[in-house]
Parts: C-alpha cells; sequence; structure tokens
DNA sequence: GTCTATACCTCGATAGAC
DNA sequence: GTCTATCGAGGTATAGAC
C-alpha cells in the first residue's frame, strides 16, 4: 500500500521531469523506464493509461503551485512584493522556465493542438495563478481590474517564457522583471478608480 | 518540371496548415495526404525526409512573413502606425493567431523541445520580425534601444497568443492590442535619451 | 508488485510496377 | 511522376509467469 504509493510517486516524478523538458507527446513510456528502476511493462498496474500519468503529474504540478503561492503569502509583506515574488519565481534565471519554458504553458498548447480532454484540467494551474495574482491586485487597490491585470501579468510571463526558449537568451526573463517592475510601480501609485496607464482595456 | 513544382507547393501549403494547427510531430504524412490528392508513398518523391519538408514549409513562411512586412511599410506612413500595424496582423480576431497561437512560437517551442537542428531556420522568422520592429522604434527616435523595445513587444505578442490559446478566450488578444497601443503613444511622447518608463532594463 | 513477452497499431521511409 | 505494397522501428497497452 504504501510501498505502492511511492513508487507511484516516482513515477510521477519522473514522467513530470520528461514531460516538462521534451513534452507529452514525444515523451514515451520507455524513457520514463529508462530514468527510473521500473520496467515499462509495470506502468499499467499504476495507472490505466498514459493520459492518466498525465493527470497525475497535472495533480502533483498543481500541489506545487499552491505551496509556492501560500509561501509567497507567508515571506512578503505587501501585495507588490508578493506580485513580484511570483515574477522572480517564474522567470528567475536559475530557474528553468527560461530553459524549457514555462511547463504550464507549453503543456496547454501541447493540448490545445492534440484536442485532448486533458487541456481543460492542465488550464486549472493558469487558472489559480490567475485568481491568486488577481487578488493581491485588488488588495493593491485595484479591484475592479483585478482579473484583467492578472491576465495581463501572465501574457508577460509567458511571452517572455517563450522568447527566451525560442531565442536562446536568458537574459529576456531580467529584462522583462524589470520592465514588470516598472509597471507594478506605476500602478502602485495610481489612485484606485483611475485607470491605469497600462494594461487598460 | 513545372507540374513537379505546383504539386509540390501543394503539399508545402497543406503541411503548413497542418503542422500550424496540430503540430509538427503529431501530423503524420498519412495525414497531409488525407487532405490532399497524392497518396502518401509519394512524398519522398519530392521531399527526402519529413524534416526537409518542414524545411520547405518554414521558408514559405518566411517568404509570407516578408511580404506582410513590405506591405505594413507602403500602407502606414508612421513607424508608429506600422508598429501597430504589425501587432494587429498578429492579435486580430479574426486571425488565427489567437486560436492556434503564433505559428512562429509554438513551432519554435516544439522543435527546441525535440532537440531539432531545424529549431535554428525557424528561429529566423522571428529574428526578421525582430530587426524589422527594431529598425521602427529606431525611427521613433529610440536606435539604442530598438531591438530591446521590438524583443518586448514581441514577448507581449507572444504572450498574449498563448494565452488566448490556453484559456480559449480571444478578448485577451483585444486586450493586449489596446495595452500595447498605450506603452506605444508613451514611448512616443519620451525624448529618445530619456529612459522610456516601461520596457527600459 | 514487478517482471518478460508479445499483440497490435501507426509512423517514416523504401522498392518497384505502371 | 504517381501508384501499391511493404519493411522495420517504436509506440501504447495486455497477458501471464513469478
Amino acid at each position: 500500500m504504501t510501498h505502492d504509493r511511492r513508487t507511484r510517486d516516482e513515477i510521477v516524478e519522473a514522467a513530470h521531469q520528461l514531460f516538462y523538458g521534451h513534452g507529452f507527446g514525444h515523451t514515451s513510456l520507455s524513457d520514463i523506464a529508462c530514468t527510473g528502476k521500473l520496467k515499462k511493462g509495470n506502468f499499467f498496474y499504476h495507472f490505466k493509461t498514459k493520459s492518466e500519468l498525465l493527470i497525475a503529474v497535472i495533480d502533483s504540478r498543481l500541489a506545487r503551485s499552491v505551496a509556492l503561492l501560500s509561501q509567497l503569502e507567508m515571506n512578503a509583506a505587501s501585495p507588490m512584493q508578493r506580485l513580484m515574488g511570483f515574477v522572480r519565481s517564474q522567470l528567475d534565471d536559475q530557474g528553468e522556465v527560461l530553459q524549457h519554458g514555462c511547463s504550464v504553458g507549453t503543456l496547454c498548447i501541447e493540448l490545445a493542438r492534440m484536442q485532448s480532454p486533458v487541456l481543460q484540467h492542465a488550464r486549472e494551474e493558469f487558472m489559480l495563478h490567475q485568481h491568486w495574482l488577481a487578488s493581491q491586485f485588488a488588495e493593491m487597490g485595484h479591484p475592479d481590474q483585478g482579473i484583467t491585470l492578472a491576465t495581463h501579468l501572465l501574457v508577460r510571463v509567458q511571452g517572455a517564457a517563450i522568447m527566451a526558449q525560442a531565442l536562446e537568451d536568458p537574459s529576456i526573463g531580467a529584462r522583462e522583471i524589470s520592465s514588470i517592475a516598472c509597471w507594478l510601480q506605476d500602478l502602485a501609485s495610481h489612485p484606485a478608480c483611475a485607470p491605469p496607464a497600462h494594461p487598460a482595456a
């Protein structure tokens, strides 16, 4: 039972790494088997299909995201600090995002193109981020535009991740961090009712 | 000879559509054969490998991009109008980009994950856009920051395309167009030597 | 629970008739 | 130049011994 659970988690972790680095479609069960100690034929004791394995991977990512966000809330006092903490966690020079792209974004794109029903589940991580960011913007004094501003922030983070990966230039991440910081500064100094200069509709 | 060329072009066009909509890896030669009149086994008279077909598709896309950019130069008088013309061409509500993502961005991501040598070729379209945009920014009075500003613009466009596709919400494109318009307005009203408020490093 | 062996499929690519 | 037939590799998934 417990042993069951542990090897299952090991499979999920190995799959997470490979799906992230090479994509879902281009990762075979043999690839996953190679990294671990298990043989290929044994996956189907733990998961009925490859898609079910993917769902488990997404669940594990969601749990990580929840942990990250709550850690940001504990470590940063102001909404502005929390927002910048989020941005840095995504676009850190050392992080994987600039190298492999954002795991959520790239997965969603791949699943959308495959017309996979799992897309809906993968999307939940985006929405988790979106609503957390929106609540930070609300606390900053922009309750009505929370979702809009959150989406705009995600647009920038995703765009930076793509361009950094496509052009193999991690400095794009650092530059976008600075740019976002400027934007948030502007936003914070605006009164709540006035339309903010930038991501307004 | 001429007939040769025409069926070849038809294959390239069909492949372009399918690679765009479903990705390179998830499009089989059988899929391409289904849309056209040719049988599968016949591809290899026109292309030695599937990768070679991909290169031909990229070449055709590059030609289209060149045509688009020169058309923008003809139709718009000011750099600002040209920049906005570019942004609209990418994020137009009717366009394919919001539905399928940007063809360049999604292809680069997929090829990077496959560690395909063709990535370098696919990247050329990004660089074409990047340098054209940079020259527009230079003409607007920001010659030193041309590439930086161009990259930032691409970050936003790519990000909007990803988020629109991932969340299946095309309105993200329209909102990002407005946001970029505001940013460019700000930029235009700044003197060349002063650091612009937003995408500065 | 983990292994080996294998069924069954689809893919990219080749061979050779026409 | 286009067709049919087919090969070999590699994929997901299953069966059954241990």
